[in-house]
RNA sequence: GUGUCCGUAGCUCAGCUGGAUAGAGCAACGGCCUUCUAAGCCGUGGGUCGGGGGUUCGAAUCCCUUCGGGCACGCCA
C-alpha cells in the first residue's frame, strides 16, 4: 500500500505539473502548523527563483490546478507561497479502510528481502547482566524486530565473550579450591561427569575474586595464563570444565534475556572461531594484507579521504596471541561462510566506534566479505545516573541488571496495589506481580528506547516509576483502555470484528485516523534508518490522538449504532497498531492496570 | 594534541535531507471524575535554540569560527 505522503505528493506533483512548473516541487510534507492545516507543500518557493516568479503565483496557479483533485477537502495559497492542504474526509477514510484490511497495516515489506545478522548482546560467560548490557540488549533486540516486520530474515547473535584469560582464571581458581575434581587429574580417561561442579551462584563468585587475585599476583595470572592456553590447546579436563562453565552460565543468561523479553537465534561466541583464526590469519599474509609492525601483525586500514590517522588494525599481538580484533574478523568470516548474510549491523557501546571502522575496513580490504555486503555499526551512548555521570548503584559499584529490575517491579507492584484502595486478595495480589512485570519492562525499555540510541542518557528511575506523560506505561495504559471498552462492547452482544470505519465527523477521529495513516511510512523509516525512537515517537502521538478522542468521543453511549461502530472499527485499528509497535519495541501491555 | 559527538524552557528530551508563531514530558499554576480506567483530558506561565560571523527570500537545521562538555585515539574488550 502507498503511503499516504506519497499518494498526495503525487496528486500535486501533476498539478505542478499541469501548471507547467517541475514536477519534484510537489512533495507534501505533514504540516508543521496544524493549526493552519493538516499537510503543506513548499515548492512554489523553492521554484520562485528558477521560474522568476513570485512563489504566490505559483502556489496560486497550482492551488487552481489541485480544485478538482478529490482527495483535499481545502487547497490555500497564502503567502509567502504555502500550498496549504487538507485532506478529505472520505479519502482519509478509505485509506484507514485499506489500513486496516492489509496484512501489515498498509506497510510494503521490502522488494528484495535482505538476510541481516544483527550482533548485540554480547555479554560474558560467568559474569552476571549489569546495566551496562541493558541497552545492547533493548536497542538491538527492538532493531531485529524492526527489521523482520519489514521482511527481513533478521537473525540475532548473542556473541559471547567465552573464550580469554577469564576462562583461565576461573578454571585455575577451581583448581585451587578442589584440586581433587577429576578435571584436574591428567590420568583421568573416563567419561566427564555431566553434572557441573558449581552452581552460578559460585560461579559468579569465583570470576571477580580470581581476576582480583591476578591483578596482584603476577604468579598466580601466569598459572591462569598457562590453563587459558591448555584450555585453548584441548586439555581434556579443561575443555569438559569449560562446558560446565559455558552451559551453567548460558542457562543463567537466558533466564534473565528472558525476563527482558530479549531472545537471540545464535549463541555463538569467541570460542565459535576459535579453530579458524589460524587459517584466517595465514591467508592475510599469504594475501598480503597482514604485516608485521612493532613485532605485531597488522593490516593497514588507512584512506586517503581520512580526515585523522587510523591506526593500523591489529591481527595478532607481538606475543602471537590473537586479540578482540582476530576474533571479531573471523566471527565476519565465519557468518558469511555460514550464514552468507547480506548485512552485518552491531549494537555496540559508541566508544568502539574507532574500533569498528577499523575491523570493517580490514574485513572489506581483505576480502572477508563481498563488495555488497553492508557493514554497520549502530553505537549507543552511555547510560547515566541523575548526577549525568555512569549509573551505578548507591555504594558506586556496578549494578546487577536483576536487581534494577527487581527494584522496579517492586515500586510498580506498591502502586498497583495500592490503586485498588483495598487490601488485595491472593489473586489480586498475583495478577498485580504480573501486572507489575509488565509495566516496569515497557518503563525501561521505553524509558531507554524513546531516546535516540547514540546519545548518553539519563535513566532516572524516579522518572520511569512515576509513570505520567511520555513513558510506556502510559502507552500501555492507553491500550488498557481500549481493550477496556471493546470488550464492554462486546459484553453487550456486538461484534467489534464487524463493525466498519464511518467517515470522520469530528476532529478528533480525523486527527486519529491521520496519526494511524503514518504507520507504514513511520516503520519504513525506522528500519532504514535504525531508530526505534521513532517508533516511540510515533505512538506516543497515537496515544495522545486516542486519548483525545476518548474524551471528546462518548464511545459506549453513542446511540447511533453505525457512528458506534465506526468508533469501535477505529478503536480496535489503533489498539493492533500499538499492540504492533510496541511489540517491535519487545514489551507488551496486560489486560488491566 | 588530533579526531569525533553534543550544547534547545528550571530538569529530561524531540525537532536537524532549511520554511509560517521552536515542540513534548516533568516541575509550577488553574480547571475536569453521579457517564466508557484521573497511570487520563483541557488550559496558563516559562526559551538570546552556548556565543559570533556567513550562505539564503527564509537557519535550531547548512558552512566557518569561538567557548563549554562527553568520548576515542596500536598490543584491553
Amino acid at each position: 500500500m502507498k503511503k499516504l505522503l506519497d499518494l498526495i505528493s503525487e496528486e500535486v506533483k501533476k498539478a505542478f505539473a499541469e501548471a507547467g512548473y517541475d514536477e519534484e516541487l510537489g512533495r507534501v510534507t505533514v504540516s508543521n502548523r496544524p493549526d493552519l492545516c493538516e499537510f503543506q507543500c513548499n515548492g512554489a518557493m523553492a521554484g520562485a527563483k528558477k521560474y522568476h516568479k513570485a512563489p504566490i503565483m505559483i502556489a496560486g496557479e497550482v492551488a487552481e490546478k489541485l480544485a478538482s483533485a478529490n482527495c483535499f477537502e481545502k487547497v490555500e495559497a497564502v503567502n509567502p507561497g504555502f500550498l496549504n492542504l487538507n485532506i478529505s474526509a472520505d479519502f482519509l477514510k478509505d485509506y484507514i479502510a485499506d489500513m486496516a484490511g492489509s496484512e501489515k497495516f498498509g506497510l510494503e515489506a521490502d522488494k528484495a528481502p535482505k538476510k541481516v545478522v544483527i550482533d548485540y548482546g554480547g555479554p560474558n560467560v560467568a559474569k552476571p547482566l549489569h546495566v551496562g548490557h541493558l541497552r545492547s540488549a533493548v536497542i538491538g533486540e527492538s532493531i531485529k524486530r524492526i527489521g523482520r516486520y519489514n521482511g527481513n530474515e533478521v537473525i540475532g547473535d548473542i556473541h559471547l565473550g567465552d573464550w580469554g584469560l577469564q576462562m583461565g582464571l576461573i578454571i585455575y581458581e577451581l583448581q585451587l579450591r578442589k584440586p581433587d575434581l577429576v578435571y584436574f587429574d591428567p590420568d583421568f580417561t573416563g567419561e566427564y561427569p555431566t553434572e557441573a561442579p558449581f552452581t552460578i551462584a559460585e560461579l559468579e563468585e569465583i570470576y571477580p575474586t580470581a581476576s582480583g587475585k591476578s591483578k596482584e599476583d603476577p604468579d598466580y595470572k601466569a598459572k591462569a595464563m598457562e590453563a587459558t592456553f591448555k584450555l585453548q590447546n584441548g586439555e581434556p579436563g579443561y575443555r569438559a570444565l569449560w562446558k560446565h562453565i559455558l552451559s551453567v552460565s548460558v542457562t543463567d543468561l537466558k533466564h534473565n534475556y528472558e525476563r527482558l523479553h530479549v531472545d537471540f537465534d545464535l549463541w555463538n561466541g569467541e570460542s565459535t572461531v576459535h579453530d579458524i583464526i589460524p587459517g584466517m590469519v595465514s591467508k592475510m599474509k599469504d594475501d598480503g594484507y597482514a604485516h608485521e609492525d612493532q613485532g605485531a601483525l597488522v593490516v593497514d586500514v588507512k584512506e586517503e579521504t581520512d580526515t585523522k590517522e587510523i591506526p593500523p588494525c591489529m591481527i595478532l599481538k607481538s606475543d602471537g596471541a590473537s586479540l578482540y580484533n582476530t576474533t571479531d574478523l573471523a566471527t565476519i568470516m565465519d557468518r558469511m561462510d555460514t550464514i552468507k548474510p547480506d548485512r552485518i549491523i552491531y549494537v555496540v557501546d559508541k566508544r568502539q566506534e574507532l574500533y569498528f571502522t577499523q575491523v570493517f575496513r580490514c574485513a572489506r580490504k581483505t576480502g572477508l566479505v563481498t563488495e555488497d555486503t553492508g557493514l554497520t555499526f549502530v553505537g549507543f551512548g552511555t547510560m547515566n545516573g541523575k548526577d549525568g555521570k555512569p549509573f551505578k548503584t548507591r555504594q558506586g559499584g556496578v549494578m546487577r541488571l536483576e536487581f534494577l529490575l527487581n527494584d522496579i517491579e517492586a515500586q510498580m507492584y506498591e502502586k498497583i496495589v495500592s490503586n485498588l484502595n483495598h487490601a488485595p486478595s491472593t489473586e489480586e495480589e498475583e495478577e498485580a506481580q504480573k501486572t507489575a512485570a509488565l509495566v516496569a519492562l515497557a518503563a525501561v525499555k521505553y524509558g531507554d528506547l524513546s531516546n535516540q540510541a547514540s546519545k548518553d542518557y539519563i535513566f532516572d528511575v524516579d522518572r520511569f516509576i512515576s509513570f505520567e506523560g511520555d513513558t510506556g506505561p502510559y502507552i500501555l495504559y492507553t491500550i488498557v483502555r481500549i481493550k477496556s471498552i471493546l470488550g464492554k462492547y462486546a459484553a453487550t452482544g456486538k461484534d467489534a470484528s464487524k463493525a466498519t470505519l464511518t467517515v470522520p465527523e469530528n476532529e478528533a477521529a480525523k486527527s486519529l485516523m491521520l496519526a494511524l495513516a503514518n504507520f507504514n511510512a513511520m516503520m519504513e523509516n525506522a528500519w532504514a534508518e535504525l531508530a526505534p525512537h521513532k517508533v516511540c515517537a510515533y505512538i506516543y502521538d497515537l496515544a495522545n490522538a486516542l486519548n483525545h478522542f476518548y474524551h471528546e468521543n462518548n464511545i459506549l453511549n453513542e446511540a447511533d449504532e453505525e457512528k458506534q461502530a465506526g468508533y469501535i472499527a477505529l478503536l480496535s485499528l489503533t489498539k493492533d497498531v500499538l499492540e504492533t509497535c510496541i511489540d517491535v519495541l519487545g514489551f507488551e501491555a496486560p489486560e488491566r492496570m
